[in-house]
This record gives C-alpha cells, structure tokens and sequence, in this order.
DNA sequence: AGATTACTAGACGACTGGTCAGTTATACGC
DNA sequence: GCGTATAACTGACCAGTCGTCTAGTAATCT
C-alpha cells in the first residue's frame, strides 16, 4: 500500500494548482486543499512544512514545466521570427477564456503573493527572468538568422514583449475576453520590425 | 459630535486602500480594516452591506479618483505626445519601489478578485476600459495635431500601450524594481513612431 | 524483536465574515 | 420645554474556518 517516495507530495501539488489559478492563493484553504487531493488534513504538514512553502513548491514546479515547455516551443527548426511567433500565439491560445488549466500563474497569483512571502516573491522573480532569457535568445537568434531585423538590444525587446503579453492576459482575465491577445499580436509585429 | 452623513464610510475606504494595496483583498480581515480607521466592528456593517461591497466600493472610488486624476493630466495643453509622455512618466514616478500609496490596483487587486467576485470584476473591467479610452483620445488627438504619426488606430494603439505597462508594473512589483519601466519606456516610443 | 521511518487523526487557539438586540443621538409634534 | 418616534450607530456574540501541531498508529528495515 506504501506509495513510492515524494508521489503523496507531488499529487497535492499537481491538484491544487487548478484550485489555486482559480481562486488565489490566500482564498484556499488547507482543508480545501486535502479534500481536492484526497490527502488526510494531517499529513499535509508532512510533505510541507507550512501553506508558504507549499505555495513556494507550487510554483517552482509550475516555472519548471512551463520553461520546459517554452524550450521545446523556442527549439525547433526554422527561422526564429516564427518560432516566436507560435510560442505567443500558444499563449493566446492557452490563456484564451476556456481552458480551466495552464493559465498563468505569473499573473494570477504574481501580484497576491509577492507581498506576501518574499521567499515566494524571488520564485516569482527568478522565473519571470527566466522566461524573459528564453525570448531574449530568441530574438538575437532572429538577429542572426536575419528573420528579425537589428534595433532594440534583444534581451531589452524581450521584456518589452513579455510585458506587453504579460498586461494583455490581465486584461483578458478581467474581460473574460481573447480580444486583447489579438491587440497585443499587433504591437509586437510593429515592435518586431 | 455627529459627523456628516457618509464622512465615516469615506473614512474607512480612504484608510483601507493602502491595506489592500499592501496585503491584498482576502489577506485583509474585517477586524483589520476596522482597527486601522478606529471604527467599531459592528459600525462596518451599517456602512457596507458585505465585504464584497466594500470591495466594490473600495474600486469604485479608486477608478473614480484615478480617472480624474488622468483626466488633468491628458487635457492640459501642448502637443499630445507630450502629454501621454508625461502621463507614463508619472505612471513610472508613481509605481517606483517606495511610495506606498498611489499604487495601481488593477495589478494588485484585479488577478485576485475578478475571481471572486462577478461584480467586482466589472468595476475593473469598466475602469480598465475607461483609462484606455482616455489614453485613445490623446492619441487621437496627437494624430490630429501632428505629434504622433498615424499607422495605427487610436483605441488599438491606447490598449497595447496600456497593456505594456500594465505588464512593467507586474515585473517591477515582482523585482521591486523600477527598471521595467525603462523598458516599458523606450518600447512606447518605438510603438508610437 | 526492536529501531526507525512514513504517515495520520484530531484538536488547538486564533481568527473569519456576519448578525442583531440594544444603546444613543437626532427630529418632530405639541 | 417635553415626550416620543425614528434614524444612526455599536459591541457582544455566532457558527464556521484558518494554519498549525503533537501524540499517536502503521509500515518497513535491521
């Protein structure tokens, strides 16, 4: 009956990630938590040693896999100009108003919990520049495949462009509406040229 | 001894909005919120039929006073561009690491309550629309007087410029940092040349 | 069998948003 | 001026939930 090591743990962090996308962080409670992973509430202290950590844990793991996956998106063949270009519309796709899984946790929890655990807030930052690193390579890979022409600095344009997604997704999430993924679409062909 | 009609509800919405800028809706309780604006418990309720409202309230105001707060910014006189500038400017003064009031509740609030709280989540829809349409009209107005050359559509142009610093002020919270806004900075001028 | 690790039940005190009977202040009729 | 009706306000209290902890059981290893 023994479950392998560490299974327990990363099933209630695999679980509550969708509870915690959608109602934030401090609005779930533990005991929301246990019954969502069928975890008995006294073992939660087991695998975790407080709500922060666990709240740190969670999204670790989410910047692990999501770096992950924007890796295997940022590292096919092809000019890098589109390669960009799909991992974006990837973005709009994902964070579209549907799909209950795979939003973003940068948005949604970045603002709530980085007042609130300066150990979680240098989760949140660490993975943001990660992500930005990603773009950034990206675009000088674009700058010397020619598939993106010279002009801003590439690490400089890669922020500049996970902003702009980064307030079009806020903003979808307050208009329960895709429209502004297509408005961000269009600044970034006008930056990117 | 009787204050005028409403001046104690002002009162504990004026005092509050630092709390939640600080801590978040859910994070903050009731009994905080009273404790801070020297208000009986039992006194809140007589004011705001629930939390939720209060909320609502909370962000009414906030749009209100941010609004025409933009408003004397964006109708002064001079050349458009000018003005926007220095509308984004105040926005990077404003969001910077130390003040502790001022800070933009769209970013802070919006991802944590528009969840849960339909209501609350149309305040932030309206106000967010209301801010970008403002922003539209001083371009369309740069268009006109010849500060901003024409490529793209006000309303479009207003809302990606919006969403980049929506996006800036996220990264800067999460570095507590003011540098996004360099960056954020030096995209618009591209975005709007 | 004994030692060690893996796991869990349940209760802890503090605190949550919310209620309502009761008190205090104002307004009005005479 | 006084009595009374009405509005303004309050604090003790509620049921429920919060995150946390400890004493304990069950399983595994030596």
């Amino acid at each position: 009956m023994k479950k392998p090591a560490q299974e327990t743990r990363q099933h209630i962090l695999d679980i509550t990630k969708s509870l915690m996308t959608n109602k934030g962080y401090t609005a779930v409670g533990l005991a929301e938590v246990v019954t969502a992973a069928g975890v008995p509430k006294g073992s939660f202290y087991y695998y975790f040693k407080s709500k922060e950590e666990f709240g740190h844990a969670l999204l670790d793991e989410y910047f692990s896999e999501y770096l992950s996956k924007v890796d295997t998106m940022l590292n096919t063949d092809g000019p890098a100009a589109e390669r960009l270009l799909s991992y974006f519309r990837y973005w709009a796709d994902s964070q579209g108003t549907d799909l209950p899984d795979d939003k973003c946790l940068v948005v949604k929890l970045g603002p709530e919990v980085c007042d609130l655990s300066e150990d979680m807030r240098l989760v949140l930052k660490k993975g943001t520049d990660a992500i930005i690193g990603r773009i950034a390579k990206c675009i000088a890979q674009g700058h010397a495949d020619g598939s993106i022409p010279a002009g801003t600095e590439a690490p400089v344009l890669a922020e500049s462009l996970y902003q702009l997604w980064l307030g079009a997704s806020l903003l979808a999430k307050l208009g329960k509406d895709g429209a502004p993924f297509d408005t961000a679409l269009s600044a970034m062909e006008r930056l990117l040229h």
